[in-house]
DNA sequence: GTCTATATCCTGATAGAC
DNA sequence: GTCTATCAGGATATAGAC
């Protein structure tokens, strides 16, 4: 699929959708200012999504599937080596698609990003368990392999900090305007490979917290 | 001022906004539901906060205060004793306060918190400059002291760092369903003082990484 | 598939009696 | 301070022509 599909009326719906969801929320963007924006009739909406739920659901589905196929290949990878993955490499697996994602149109850029973030904290039911469903298999693919490598930390102590480490992401990914404003304006989130290389050694030296040596 | 207000108009109100805020989001949540649970008429919001905006700015304004007062609180007691602070003492001076106070009646308890983690990632605009204003004070007091803490970590790496610690404490704030789903009920939010020591000890860990020693 | 026109409902806000 | 009644506008959704 393509990133940005303009020419048609559904893809330019899910592009403009993206967008204004991104930087207003759910609620506060009405359908018709998507329709308006895209230069589109607020009829083709319903036909080509059903309701407004519809919309929500096929703009999150367009990303994510290929942003944690993204994710399972690097660990696949990993996994098929002959050394064991280190947690920095499976940090990395995880947290590094979308924080690169920001600077690549074909996985929807930092609108997306900035919407998957956030969501990630989203009240709405309904989006909360699409994202659940779409996140439990890659959890349990990297649950384990983390756990074999820090065979030192018990399971209920890998639990919280897998929590903490997507509450940094999530942060990171949807909140440039903050890290700014702390920092009066030192730290940009302008270079993707800095800003995961930094988080990386922040988490995993926080996963290794205690570690039997 | 009190706890709960129950007995006046405008304190069932707040009350019931906090609480529908929390649940639902700013937007989700239409003024005509809030009088309705809170068994009071309609007019008496614009009577009390003049409009929908002016009541979101009371509900926080009556609990960022005191939260960020107890904050200030130990951070002075701790500047004032003759050791000088360590990493974790500063961090959970930070990031204990909000999750003990999901604990305490007096401070909104688990409604109000994760209304806060939530809305640190809110992209209202409005509400984004209130907290803003309310946090900057915190944050000047809290980075110089964490500065000194850490000699050998660059000011850099510690916004960064100082970041990724708000992300952390946000999602433990107001996500305690995906950490259940996650650890498959093994970790629960229901002892405060356990999650502020995992917490604390992630984080801490997480700002020494490569600490010239 | 795309459009116009409209149905139905809900929103925040206000005027004015009590 | 609290009420009723209402305004003006915006929301989602749909029916039906082309």
């Amino acid at each position: 699929m393509e990133a940005t599909e303009a020419p048609t009326t559904k893809g330019r719906i899910l592009d403009t959708a993206e967008a204004l969801f991104a930087e207003q929320g759910f609620d506060a963007t009405s359908l018709r200012s998507i329709t308006g924006a895209a230069e589109v009739n607020l009829a083709a909406v319903h036909y080509h999504f059903g309701s407004k739920a519809g919309l929500i659901e096929a703009v999150f589905s367009r990303r994510i599937g290929p942003l944690n196929a993204r994710r399972l290949e690097v660990i696949d990878a990993l996994e098929a080596r002959e050394e064991k993955p280190t947690v920095e490499e499976l940090i990395e697996a995880f947290v590094a698609p979308p924080i690169r994602a920001m600077a690549e149109h074909a996985l929807g850029g930092p609108r997306f990003v900035r919407l998957l973030g956030r969501t990630l904290t989203e009240p709405n039911e309904e989006v909360r368990l699409i994202l659940f469903s779409q996140f439990r298999p890659l959890v349990d693919r990297l649950m384990p392999a983390m756990a074999r490598a820090l065979p030192g930390i018990d399971r209920t102590d890998l639990c919280w900090r897998f929590h903490f480490m997507i509450g940094a992401m999530a942060h990171t990914m949807c909140d440039a305007e903050r890290l700014e404003f702390l920092s009066d304006g030192r730290c940009r989130l302008d270079d993707p490979e800095d800003a995961v290389r930094r988080l990386v050694t922040f988490l995993a030296a926080g996963f290794r917290a205690g570690e039997e040596t």
